[in-house]
DNA sequence: TGATAAACTCATGAATTCTTCACCGCTAAC
DNA sequence: GTTAGCGGTGAAGAATTCATGAGTTTATCA
């Protein structure tokens, strides 16, 4: 198991590296942007881990660069704390999780474990639904055969009930997917997103994919 | 299935509480350490979510007190970010289960599920009850194969039921768990609602499940 | 900076669920 | 057998949740 880690401090890259070594995994460690892109596309690596303050190329641009060309690797994003925007903006931009430093090492071997497994059981980064197909590499979606553009908003309420699709996900977990303070909800921007969806996807197709689960939140469908 | 969650912030534990309620659970909310104690002492919860950070009664007193006392709940304890000690004090002194904060929704929900279950020594989430079956998780059930539909309530009433089976419960039992410290009671509102749940389970099927004990409550059948 | 698209808010009506209430039938006890 | 209380039942109204259309703010990009 490969790991590259794109961390720009050094103690803190090098205590992480002796914990991920002592876990069994091999790490390179890249401390800047630019190194960072070069060694990622040059091995083969089951685990990115990218801190996204580095220094020459923004880890942000990396992540967006090496999603849109559906690199094989899985990205564990590490942000400060506070800088909210950086995690939503992290998840939007097809992060596969992320971590908010200061964080315990246990906490990253787990996760990195997590990925590591995911990685290895061939998933496709095209999710099929019926006619329905979600290619989350290239954020592009088709019904029928036929090209919908979605804005970023809709792609990623899409993409978050397709990856729990057949399963019934809340308000509260649409909620906190896509936005991130847990602010005095009020708002029913989720509902309105739902129609959206519906509209672009759903009108003029059978069978309806997006189903409503009345007090409980929204569902779609399963194979 | 009613929760206590003794947590200071305000804007967390509100949007917590929804986020709990739509899974279908009655929260309690306690926002400081000596009112969470009288409201654990006072009601009967299946799972208290205890913040360590509280003001007036420190949270780890509190556990070590109710620990001590043998109290029937589950405890699920938060902490902070970074305060490891914490964690491994809590663990030591007896929580149940931990979640460092920030987490996610989603995973405080599958915790407090496998700590309901654990309190009813459950260790399917879902329950088998003759050809009815139960579906925690996923909020399904099934009747001799087919696919019923519940609405929240009824649902929380049968899920209520089945990890009491083969026992009686009485209304004002049912009552408290169904419902929230806010609403008071002086209808037949459970009456009703076993109805409604006869109608959807126990109708054109045998043997009826749903039992009646005459000035007593209800009860489910067992195995 | 202005034009355009996206994101969000708000108000309203519709659909569904929740709760109450009144009345009836049944059970248990005398 | 009578009766007092408990549980069952149907229906109506209250409350909640959803869907929807339109308008407003915010972001994006030439």
């Amino acid at each position: 198991m490969k790991i590259l880690l794109a961390e720009d401090h050094r103690l803190l890259a090098r205590s992480l590296k002796k914990g991920l070594e002592e876990e069994g995994f091999a790490v390179d460690i890249a401390s800047a942007g630019d190194e960072a892109d070069f060694k990622a596309r040059s091995n083969t690596y089951d685990v990115v881990i990218l801190d996204l303050m580095l220094p020459h190329v923004d880890g942000l641009t990396l992540l967006k660069n090496w999603r849109s060309e559906n690199l094989s690797f899985h990205i564990l994003v590490l942000t400060a704390m506070g800088t909210v925007e950086d995690k939503v903006k992290g998840l939007d931009l097809g992060a596969d999780d992320y971590l908010v430093k200061p964080f315990e090492l246990n906490e990253l071997l787990a996760r990195v474990r997590a990925l590591v497994r995911r990685g290895h059981q061939a998933k496709d980064p095209v999710i099929k639904i019926h006619d329905l197909e979600i290619d989350t590499g290239a954020k592009m979606v088709r019904r029928a055969g036929k090209e919908i553009y979605l804005t970023p908003r809709e792609f990623a309420l899409l993409r978050f009930l397709a990856y729990h699709r057949g399963k019934v996900v809340s308000r509260s977990m649409i909620w906190e997917h896509l936005y991130d303070e847990n602010d005095d909800n009020t708002s029913n921007v989720v509902d309105v997103y739902i129609r959206y969806l519906r509209n672009k996807i759903d009108k003029n197709h059978s069978p309806q994919l997006i189903l409503t689960r009345w007090g409980e939140g929204y569902m779609i469908k399963g194979d």
